[in-house]
DNA sequence: CCTATATGTGCACGATTTTGCATGTTATAG
DNA sequence: CTATAACATGCAAAATCGTGCACATATAGG
């Protein structure tokens, strides 16, 4: 890994960063075979462009990735709720639907319409309890290893159980949203098993925070035009609308509140 | 868990903290490898940003949520804790479990031994939650449409995943106890679902309370005699254990405490 | 060819953060 | 009430940081 340009070191420290790595500055020094000083400007170029969280001794990566899915579960849900109630105009009396891992989506849970007959198919230990909590929802639950990263499975296993299967809505958790990158996803097998629930449904809603659209996570799930339809909240600006509904996309604003 | 850095390891804490789970001071200091005046500045710099509560050994989340669990435990005075502290001792490390749906093995997960490189299986939705938040198991959910009652996946499929697995430890959740009838359950499918774990496991056990030996239950699982070991309250009779052993079993009386 | 500029690097210096230990104090259990 | 464990505080040592500065390299233009 003896990189002659300067420029490939930030990235190698970047794409680390990016994966939910905390860096050691006097482990990458040695690694790399500059001096601790070369590595610290380098980290504080990163910070500074958002990249990470410059601490005493290193780096953190500043993207919830790190931190398994039960300790995100219990933050921010207030915003999040205008966007599930909106998301959930879309579902339909006696639908089939999957609802993919994610705090945001979990959310959606309880904006479900009540006795509608619905089906509902997760890969998310987390929403499978939320469903079967109401009484009123059919819970079909995917099965396999689970991620504790993910908060669900997302194996192979995972994989060929919704390959046979076919929803009315899927309702994709995204870890990032932007124009040229998609979908974006922080663990490439939860990436992949996006790519299958895509396959798999005639419809499909992303649930998109604010802080998605500038989020960068390294891989892509699913190109844009391949989703029917962005949620967003009302915070978001008419550049960033505007660069969406190009990309071929159906927005749904929230209504503020 | 190698925290080299200083932040990293305040952001760990605090992780748990939002969790729900209380933290010990002296526990954090042995496992981060630091002395304890570290951790103790650690945590009163986390009450001073109000992010927990500091209290005399340690500190305590300011969400209340899994509080009460938590206190059951370090008590050990709820009588399920008490069984499901004996079962667990029968589990040894690098070894393969199932547990079955029912709130004695969701209690079962808490005691379970920490970072033994275990991999645990369920059906059930409650218990597959409780092993994500524990971050030193592996879970693999059992999937399947889920039955509201017994709260979790006893279906074809759920059947036909576990048929192709071998556990070294399964843990039969039992609606009632009884030298003729042996395992018995509520729901037809659950009871075929039990005797599919039981073919499945190299070793069964049963944790019983003592209503689950009077309780009349509709549908068989298995006899006792397919049971290894049932482990019981110290409330109960001598005339109910020798039933018990006589049907077969080997008997665990939980030690009053 | 020479020079100007930009970029990256390493080193030196003082400032800051963190740590472990010693001190005396306070809380909890018996 | 007493013993023990946990606590706060002060302090010195170590690690890390930020900044200023000198040096090297590359590119572009005169």
């Amino acid at each position: 890994m003896d990189a002659e340009l300067p420029h490939a070191r930030r990235d190698s420290i970047a794409a680390r960063l990016l994966n939910g790595q905390p860096v050691v500055a006097t482990a990458l020094a040695s690694e790399f075979g500059v001096s601790e000083d070369a590595i610290r400007r380098d980290l504080r170029a990163l910070a500074a462009e958002g990249r990470c969280r410059r601490v005493y001794g290193g780096a953190l990566p500043l993207s919830p990735a790190l931190e398994p899915m039960a300790a995100r579960i219990r933050e921010g849900s207030d915003r999040k709720g205008g966007l599930a109630r909106a998301a959930a105009t879309v579902v339909k009396a006696g639908e089939m639907l999957f609802l993919d891992s994610g705090s945001t989506n979990l959310t959606l849970v309880e904006f479900l319409p009540e006795d509608a007959d619905l089906t509902v198919v997760t890969n998310s230990v987390e929403i499978a309890g939320a469903i079967l909590r109401r009484q009123d929802l059919r819970l079909i639950v995917v099965g396999g290893l689970a991620d504790p990263f993910v908060g669900g499975c997302v194996d192979a296993a995972a994989l060929q159980t919704v390959a046979r299967m076919r929803f009315d809505h899927a309702f994709l958790g995204a870890c990032s949203v932007s124009a040229e990158f998609g979908i974006g996803a922080f663990h490439f097998a939860d990436a992949t098993f996006k790519r299958a629930i895509l396959d798999a449904s005639r419809h499909t809603v992303v649930l998109a925070t604010t802080d998605k659209l500038t989020e960068q996570a390294p891989h892509q799930a699913a190109a844009l035009s391949r989703v029917d339809l962005i949620v967003l909240e009302a915070a978001t600006t008419a550049e960033q609308r505007s660069l969406l509904e190009r990309a071929g996309c159906r927005l749904l604003i929230t209504p503020n509140d």
